[in-house]
DNA sequence: CTATTGAACGATAATAATTATCCTCCTGTC
DNA sequence: GACAGGAGGATAATTATTATCGTTCAATAG
């Protein structure tokens, strides 16, 4: 927990008390955290923490690669009639959504038993990247 | 397009106008849209139709398998630390995430070249179903 | 074709999630 | 220890979504 101090003076960020509860309170945690249940992790320690303190440094250890989001489309709820089995390319910058066949992916297999008793319906596959646009400029 | 008034009947749903417009608009887009741009879509040929009504309208198509959610995660942000390479497991009812190592899964690759001038980054999967608890019984 | 009736719609209030604002305080540096 | 700027706390504002409720319309029977 003394490599988190390292790791903010590299970043220009200054260790504070409350960003190393909440750094820890998710470093401790196999759960995927939604923010409110951070805050409420981080409360025990940090009794006058607010909710917004949660929120920017989420935001800031996200940006600086200390975390990750688990979905990249969580913002708003994005709908698709094509009912057909694919796969979708995301652009992680304006969040578009393209399909492609299953066949352009070797077949996503399971290798051994999955843990718990954890019962599979599907797989969802999204590759993570840039669009054309949003790969060349700025502007899109 | 009648294949909808069928499908309606089949799942006793009214086939009202709305509802008509709004699954076209759906049907015909490929950019898996948001309920705000489906509603200005929707608008332009039911210039007074309310937003809630297409909020309403997506649940229930989404709830009688005529649509699918994009995303299961998009309700909350969900965070996670462990920034080594990993897939999840994802109970589609009480949204529980966790980690399975990617050995669990033959390797993703591609097969051929990609669409447009997407740069792909990194791929995600998601192993959907019901996590042990939800798979037994109602209460969780 | 008309009457009937419950489901669906429209308007809008309410709730939930997230972000912005602004003033005060603390960390890092000299 | 003093200083400056970033960070925190309180809270307002914004955005996304859901609930409420009175009115209207689609489906069906007569
Ligand atoms: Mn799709
Ligand atoms: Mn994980
Ligand atoms: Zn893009
Ligand atoms: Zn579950």
């Amino acid at each position: 927990m003394d490599m988190f101090r390292k790791r903010c003076k590299q970043l220009g960020l200054a260790c504070t008390h409350q960003r190393l509860i909440i750094y820890r309170a998710l470093a401790s945690s196999a759960s995927h955290p939604t923010p409110e249940a951070i805050y409420d992790q981080v409360r025990h320690e940090i009794p006058s923490i607010s909710l917004a303190t949660v929120y920017k440094n989420i935001k800031t250890f996200t940006e600086a690669g200390l975390l990750r989001e688990v979905s990249v489309l969580h913002d708003s709820l994005r709908l698709d009639a094509n009912l057909g089995n694919h796969h979708h390319l995301v652009c992680t910058r304006c969040k578009a959504v393209i399909d492609i066949p299953e066949e352009k992916l070797d077949p996503i297999r399971l290798r051994g038993k999955l843990p718990d008793g954890f019962v599979a319906d599907r797989f969802l596959v999204e590759i993570l990247g840039l669009c054309a646009a949003c790969a060349k400029g700025r502007t899109n």
